[in-house]
DNA sequence: GACTGGCACTCACCGGCAGCGAGTGCCAAG
DNA sequence: CTTGGCACTCGCTGCCGGTGAGTGCCAGTC
C-alpha cells in the first residue's frame, strides 16, 4: 500500500520532471510545491518510492526520475482528468466543422490531435468490419473487367477492379447487382461473404464460378486491406523531445512507418471504451519502449481508434483529456454526417 | 573557367566529405586519391576553390567542406551517372512486381526509393490533369444522392457523393451516364468540363440545372483535389543524418508534413523530362535550405513526379541514378498495366 | 610558370585537475 | 514520524597545456 503523501510526492516529481525534463531533488520539490513538510521528510519518502520501484536515480547524488512503473501508478491514481479549456473546445469544434468527406474528417482529426498534444497523433479509419454496407455497385469497364464499389454506412467508399475469366454481359451484371444488394445491404461487412454464398446458387451454372470467385475474393480483400489504413500527423513533434530518447528518434520513426506495428497496438486494448494508456515497456515493441501511447475508440461500436504517441515523459492528464475529447467529438460528428 | 585538376580536387573533396562527414584536408586527400600531385599543390587549388566559393572552412586551420555552389558545380559537371548494380536492378523489378493496384504501385515505389537511397522518398500520384477518362459511372445511392466514379487511364479511381436539389429517377441517371461517357471517354480530365458543357442542352430543361451544377462542380473538385496527393517514406532516414542539420531535423519534418510545400517543389522544375537536382539554398523554402531535392517525372507526358530529399551532403550520383531508374521502371510499369 | 618541400602558425580537441553545488543517506533530537 | 544537521558523492564547469591536423607562404627546382 502507498500512503497519501508518498503519492503526492510522486505526483510532484512527475509534474516537475515533465516540465523540466531534469532529475528533481528534494529541496527543489518542497520549494515548488506546498507539501507542508521538510526536504528531509521528502527524502525519506523518495527513498521509499525508489525502493518500491516508482522512481530512480540516473546516478548517485542526482535527483530522481520517474520510472515506467511510477508513471503507471500516477496514471492509475489520477483523481481528475483535467477538462479542456473552453478555448480548446472551441478549437476542436472549429477544426472539425466543415469537413467535406471521410478522408477530410480523418485528416482534420489527426492534425487537430497532433496540434493539441504537441505529439505524434494517429487515427485509424473507421473499421469496415464494424460498419455496414449501404450500397454495392458493379460496373463493367470492359468485357472481362468488372469494377466493384462498396459504400459503407461510415461514409467510406472502397473500389476494386477484377479481371474475369469469362465474359459477362450487361444483363448479368445488372442481375448480379440487384441480387447482391438485396443480400448485402444493411449487413456488417463481416457477414457479407456468408450472405453472398447463399446467393450464388440462384445464378445460371455457367456464371456461378465467376460470381463466387470474384465476389468473395473481393470482399475478403476489402475487409483485410481496409483494416490497415492509418493516418499520422505531428511526427515533427518527436524531434522536440529528441533528448528523451537515449539513442535517437530513428527507431521510433521507423516503427511509425511500419503501420502494421501501430495497427497492432491500436487493436490490443483491454477495455475498448475507455482511454487506454500504455507506458514505456508496457508496449510490446522494443523500439517504442521509450514512448507512451494514449488511445481511445471513437464512433459507434468502437468503429475506429485514435491515439497519441509521445515520450514516456509526457503530460498524461492533458493528453488523456485531449484524446478522449477528440474521440468523443469525432464520434459525434461521424454520426451526424452519416 | 575552372581547370581540370581543380575540378578533380573538388570531386575528391566531395566524395570524402560525403563519406566521412568531416572536413577534409589536403594531406588526407592525396593519400586517399591518386591525384598525382603533392599536398602543397592541392592546397593551392583548394585556396582557389575557396576563393571561387566552391568550398569553405568551418574554422581556420580545419579542412574544407563543400558549399552549395560546390555541390552544384559537382553535379553540373558530372561525367557519368553511375549505373545501378544489377542486384539493384533486380531489386527494383522484384519490388514493383506484383503490385495490385495504383495505390499499391505508389506505395511500393516510395518505399523502394527510400530503401535504395536511404533517404526520404516522395511520390506524387499521377496527375489527373494529364490522364484521360476511361469510364464514368453514375450510381443513385438514394433518391437525392448520386455517386460518381471516374476511372482514368492511369488506373486511378476517384469517387464522390453529390447531394442533389431535385430527385432524379433511374432512367435519367442511365441517360446521363451514357451521354457523359460518350462525351468524356478518352478525353483529358481538363477537357472534360468543356465537353460536358456542350452536352447539357440535350437534357430536359428541368434536369439541366442539376446536371450542370453537379457535374461541373464534381469534375473541378476532382482535378483540384487529386493534384495534391503525395506519399512519403523513409522519414526515419532523416534521423540518421541528424548531425547534418545545424539545429534539428524538426523544421524539415514539419516542412514534409505540409504537403503543399512539397507539391510546389515537385511542380517547379525547369526541364521536366530530366532528373532535377536542387541543392540547399536553391530550394525556396527556408526550412529546407540544409537539404537537397532530387526529382524526376515518370509516366507518359510526365504524369507524376517523384523524388528524394536528403541532406546537402548526399551521394548525388547514386541518388540521381536511383531516382532516374525508379522513375523509368514505374513509368514502364504503369503503361503495361493500363 | 607550375609544382614541391619546408616552415611557422592556428586552433580544435583531449585529458587531467580543482572547485562548486545540488543532491543524497544517515543520525540524533524534537 | 518529522526535522535539522552533517558528511559524502559525483556530475558539471572551467582552466591549462600538449598534440596534431591543417593552413598559408616562400624559396627552390624542373
Amino acid at each position: 500500500m502507498i500512503e497519501e503523501r508518498k503519492l503526492a510526492v510522486l505526483r510532484a516529481i512527475i509534474q516537475d520532471y515533465v516540465e523540466t525534463s531534469e532529475p528533481v531533488g528534494s529541496k527543489a520539490l518542497v520549494e515548488r510545491h506546498s507539501l507542508g513538510v521538510s526536504p528531509a521528510t521528502v527524502r525519506n519518502d523518495m527513498a521509499a518510492l525508489e525502493e518500491e520501484g516508482y522512481i530512480s536515480q540516473p546516478h548517485t547524488s542526482a535527483g530522481r526520475v520517474p520510472t515506467d512503473a511510477g508513471y503507471r501508478m500516477f496514471v492509475d491514481r489520477l483523481t481528475s482528468v483535467k477538462p479542456m479549456s473552453s478555448a480548446e473546445r472551441r478549437a476542436v469544434q472549429a477544426f472539425l466543422e466543415g469537413a467535406v468527406d471521410l478522408d477530410d474528417i480523418v485528416l482534420r482529426t489527426v492534425r487537430l490531435l497532433a496540434q493539441l498534444t504537441r505529439q505524434v497523433a494517429v487515427v485509424q479509419y473507421p473499421s469496415l468490419t464494424k460498419s455496414r454496407v449501404r450500397h454495392v455497385e458493379l460496373v463493367g469497364v470492359s468485357p472481362r473487367r468488372l469494377m466493384v464499389v462498396v459504400i459503407t454506412t461510415t461514409g467510406r467508399v472502397e473500389q476494386r477492379l477484377i479481371d474475369m475469366t469469362v465474359e459477362v454481359d450487361d444483363d448479368s451484371v445488372a442481375q448480379l447487382r440487384t441480387t447482391i444488394n438485396q443480400a448485402a445491404s444493411g449487413r456488417l461487412l463481416t457477414e457479407v461473404p456468408d450472405a453472398l454464398d447463399s446467393v450464388v446458387p440462384s445464378f445460371h451454372a455457367e456464371l456461378r464460378p465467376a460470381v463466387t470467385a470474384v465476389v468473395s475474393t473481393l470482399l475478403e480483400s476489402l475487409v483485410e486491406e481496409s483494416e490497415e489504413r492509418l493516418v499520422l500527423a505531428g511526427t515533427a513533434n518527436l524531434a522536440l523531445f529528441g533528448a528523451d530518447f537515449s539513442t535517437s528518434i530513428q527507431p521510433v520513426l521507423e516503427a511509425l512507418e511500419e503501420q502494421v506495428v501501430l495497427l497492432h497496438l491500436l487493436g490490443e486494448v483491454a477495455v475498448p471504451s475507455q482511454v487506454s494508456v500504455r507506458i514505456g515497456h508496457e508496449l510490446p515493441v522494443e523500439r517504442l519502449t521509450a514512448t507512451s501511447l494514449v488511445t481511445a475508440s471513437y464512433g459507434e461500436e468502437a468503429a475506429g481508434r485514435l491515439g497519441v504517441l509521445g515520450p514516456t515523459r509526457m503530460d498524461y492528464p492533458g493528453t488523456m483529456a485531449a484524446v478522449a475529447a477528440v474521440a468523443r467529438y469525432v464520434g459525434r460528428y461521424l454520426e451526424e454526417s452519416s
